[in-house]
DNA sequence: AGACTGATTGGCT
DNA sequence: GCCAATCAGTCTT
């Protein structure tokens, strides 16, 4: 079953956990639809969490991540990786939920470059998109582990060190 | 096992 | 200009 508003529309850090298990459904076209288990993501919260995009204020780019929950928010990274982040949360309270891990491949980059995501995927939704959407898992995932999360050494230490990475 | 580097674009200072 | 929510390949302990 796809999920819904009522299930973005919650606080990143109630999110993050519960979208571990679930399923990323890509459709490629031409029949071609592919099942992925989330194994691994990251939470990022406010404009006062220095690791998160938003703490540079409304951009273009952060744009999206001020609207509900429900919109994919990509960016290109080192000129050539595409980041696959889900909006969460209300209206005017920026958050999204990084996708790190799928299946058994780990790392954000390699997530982008298996779903073939680039620019066009900036502010799909994923109630109403017809090439990928999340569906739930039947039961909630309570074995999973959390730490730091990766790549944010430019924050400073009180949000560098907070457990916002979960993986199964 | 750890350190370093090239690839390559776009947003922000 | 600078450098980033990265990865793969290569070089150094």
């Amino acid at each position: 079953m796809k999920l819904d508003a009522s299930f973005f529309n919650r606080d990143v850090l109630e999110v993050a956990p519960d979208l571990l298990g679930c399923t990323l459904v890509r459709d490629f076209g031409n029949g071609n639809i592919q099942r992925f288990t989330i194994t691994e993501l990251e939470a990022y919260r406010g404009e006062e969490d220095l690791a998160c995009h938003a703490s540079k204020g409304r951009t273009p780019r952060t744009e999206i991540m001020y609207h509900t929950g429900g919109y994919i928010y990509v960016y290109l990274i080192y000129g050539m990786y595409w980041m696959l982040n889900l909006v969460t949360g209300s209206n005017d309270e920026p958050q999204a939920v990084l996708i790190r891990g799928i299946n058994d491949i780990k790392g954000p980059g390699k997530v982008g470059r298996l779903l073939e995501l680039d620019k066009s995927f900036y502010g799909e939704n994923l109630f109403t998109s017809n090439r990928i959407w999340i569906e739930a898992i039947s039961k909630p995932i309570f074995d999973y582990q959390t730490s730091p999360r990766i790549g944010i050494d430019y924050a400073s230490d009180e949000w560098r060190l907070k457990p916002w990475r979960y993986f199964i």
